[in-house]
DNA sequence: TATTAAATAGACCAATCAGTCTATTTGAAA
DNA sequence: TTTCAAATAGACTGATTGGTCTATTTAATA
């Protein structure tokens, strides 16, 4: 069986992905975790120290797996970077829900300074592993703004209404970015 | 003085815009309108209701606003847009916290019909403002999903980390977008 | 001036919030 | 087998939540 510490930041990290940090109650998570009260508060000393938790064990890494680029020194770094950004596609619960460290960081940045410095530095980290990669296959230009602008464009084509939210329909509207990509090569 | 009613929008659709839905208590509402709890219950019959009354009459006068494009025949109708686009640079409000509409959409399009119903009829309403501004001036590719990846990425550049954000960051984040845009004119 | 509905006022409600506290159980080390 | 900290268990707390209810005041109309 999972260890209880274990389980409580896979369901909060499920949880608040889906109704963000205010929208999840304790008494839901203990509710799916099934577990009592005073096995949580043995964890963890409150709800913010649990979710800034989450952030670290469970945002970060998983947020890295959809930006650890394969080093293949074959391939155009831009080709790279492109094969990304599809990958993303095939995430059924991204297309659907949008990013989650944008979710949060929308919530909770402007309202919380430990949420924002947690968020930024997962974020930084996602900007300076892009900027490293385009830099020796890509025409003279702001890598930094580059890679910047990926990610916005990415999780902005995420974000758009979930009414509406397919495989087919991130594919077309990111067609842009990736034509705008393929022009930055050397 | 500004009627009650007037005034309590006024009053949530700024508190929801920084403190989301989940975030802004009723509490907080009454004692920023200073009003008692009877006075806007007659206006509204939940919090809920009230939102979605914010939406309609705040939120998407507030949206027309960025992406009222002036029909200037002289004027190529993607520079028409890119204009729209470094306009948003000086609303200081939108640098600092987002777009308003993209922050409640992730917030509540994925937990109630309602919400996304009312936030997705905005949303396509400003597409389909861009797509057809852009009818006619540009070469023969898919206008929706350009319009669609405009939205996105400005959104999405104005969603990144506050902590870091500026005009400056904006601009150079966008320029990709601007170049992107220029080369689809005719 | 009398009537009446709209608006204001705030006490009150049950439910839920995050968090505390004490008691018990578990399991590994001595 | 005894010891003792880690973990589990859940009753309980004060504050706050969204919302109801009755009473009073206001202002327009008859």
């Amino acid at each position: 069986m999972q260890p209880t510490r274990e389980k409580i930041l896979d369901v909060v990290f499920e949880l608040i992905y889906i109704y963000g940090y205010n929208g999840t109650s304790m008494s839901m998570i203990l509710k799916e975790c099934g577990i009592p009260k005073g096995s949580l508060y043995h964890y963890f000393k409150s709800k913010k120290e649990m979710v800034l938790a989450v952030i670290k064990e469970r945002l970060s890494p998983r947020m890295d797996l959809f930006y650890d680029f394969a080093n293949d020194t074959n391939k155009n770094s831009i080709d790279v970077l492109i094969d990304a950004i599809y990958k993303i596609a095939d995430k059924e619960q991204l297309i659907t829900y949008g990013c989650p460290l944008n979710r949060l960081n929308q919530e909770m940045s402007p309202i919380d300074k430990d949420f924002e410095e947690a968020i930024t530095l997962i974020y930084n980290n996602i900007r300076d592993k892009i900027v490293l990669l385009l830099k020796n296959d890509v025409i003279n230009c702001d890598t930094q703004a580059v890679a910047e602008f990926t990610i916005a464009s990415v999780w902005g084509t995420l974000s758009l209404s979930p009414a509406q939210s397919s495989k087919k329909r991130y594919l077309s509207t990111i067609s842009a970015l990736i034509t705008y990509l393929q022009s930055l090569k050397k």
